[in-house]
DNA sequence: TGTATTCGATACAGCGATGTATCGAAAGGC
DNA sequence: GCCTTTCGATACATCGCTGTATCGAATACA
């Protein structure tokens, strides 16, 4: 049975939740959520259901902290990637430098987008995956807010929360059709595209890159 | 044993297996394939296991039927809305029907969505439904280069055909946030306002749309 | 209307997953 | 190093779902 109080945590508790969270990371990447029971994430990480059941109540709550954790990770990264260069600079080189973040794992896009669908169907876990997304346009929008004046942002979409809005839409569009094609390469350079179209004013003609 | 050979097929049968396939959608959509067994859609149709098993072999290929027949259904009006006005005329009113029809239903955003996640794990399914989101984007580019000339498209994206490409991410963007906030009358301007901002060359400014 | 055929309901065998209860073995405090 | 506490392996009872085989009823066709 989960403990629920907070009585003395041992530290192979946490490896052996570390373990099976990394575990499960593999197994629904590779079949999906809704595809896989308990038994195989325990098989996968080498535990008995008994380690799962004293650290999860049930595989919603482990996909849960599942992606708590992993989504903290790239909210960091892209966090990371956008600081980067000083405390204002141009648009054109954090688009590359995210854009190379955001789909390095096609396996990180396959959670996801399952988290997505579980998401979809029940409002309190939506709330949490909005939150996190509301977090991520920011850092988007303080960003571009940064680089305001160096280069011009179209109006059509508003102001700068206005354009994190449409940066995260062609995210998530790209991520679609990569996880059809399966083409990394191409999607990175066509979501950088979009982005260009997006947050500059029409001016500069890119090279073709689609299929 | 669901038949191969086409031996006479009966009326009976059609309607069987329409049944079949409506209550499935109605299940798939409130908990998600993966979460759904056979015997949970013969429930909701109103038959036993028997006819299920006389119609289909597996829940996968029920799902791929489902998926193929409403995919051609909004195809269908798709195709319609584009070319509802007459030879030519201004992208801007297409994009006011289009968007209607789009974001019509959340329940076949959340089947749409499953199907995806599906599809991403197969590349026989992935390479169907590659062809399905080619030919709506071929629609998509003639509408397009019919309007050429009245309204100028930016540079950016290329040609009409790059056009297309960004008119289905941004559709699937919004997808995405339509899933979580379920607010179907935000998700439409907001598609209209994202879709004016890639097709138009930056005049014209609109209202905010956003939360 | 009679008859051959198709369709779908029922019964059955069996598997795999679930959750719990129990107990031996690590881990941490002293 | 001892003793208490926590952790995780094992065994068990159970349930729901699957797929098949069989048979009566509905349907097509003459």
């Amino acid at each position: 049975m989960h403990q629920e109080a907070t009585g003395r945590v041992t530290r192979r508790r946490v490896r052996t939740r570390a373990n099976l969270l990394q575990a499960a990371f593999a197994v629904f990447a590779a079949k999906g959520f809704g595809h896989v029971s308990i038994e195989e994430v325990c098989e996968a990480a080498g535990y008995s259901r008994g380690a799962f059941y004293s650290n999860f109540s049930s595989l919603d709550e482990l996909f849960f902290a599942l992606y708590q954790e992993r989504a903290e990770l790239i909210a960091e990264q892209v966090s990371g990637a956008l600081a980067l260069d000083g405390p204002d600079l141009d648009v054109p080189a954090a688009v590359d430098r995210v854009t190379e973040v955001l789909l390095l794992d096609r396996d990180w896009l396959l959670v996801k987008t399952d988290f997505l669908v579980h998401a979809a169907r029940d409002p309190d876990v939506a709330r949490s995956l909005l939150e996190h997304r509301a977090r991520l346009r920011r850092a988007i929008a303080d960003r571009l807010a940064r680089a305001r004046g160096h280069t011009a942002l179209p109006a059509v979409l508003g102001d700068t929360d206005g354009a994190a809005h449409a940066v995260v839409a062609a995210y998530d569009g790209v991520t679609v059709q990569l996880l059809l094609d399966r083409d990394v390469e191409h999607a990175r350079a066509w979501l950088k595209q979009l982005l260009t179209a997006l947050l500059t004013d029409g001016s500069g003609t890119l090279e073709d890159t689609r299929n």
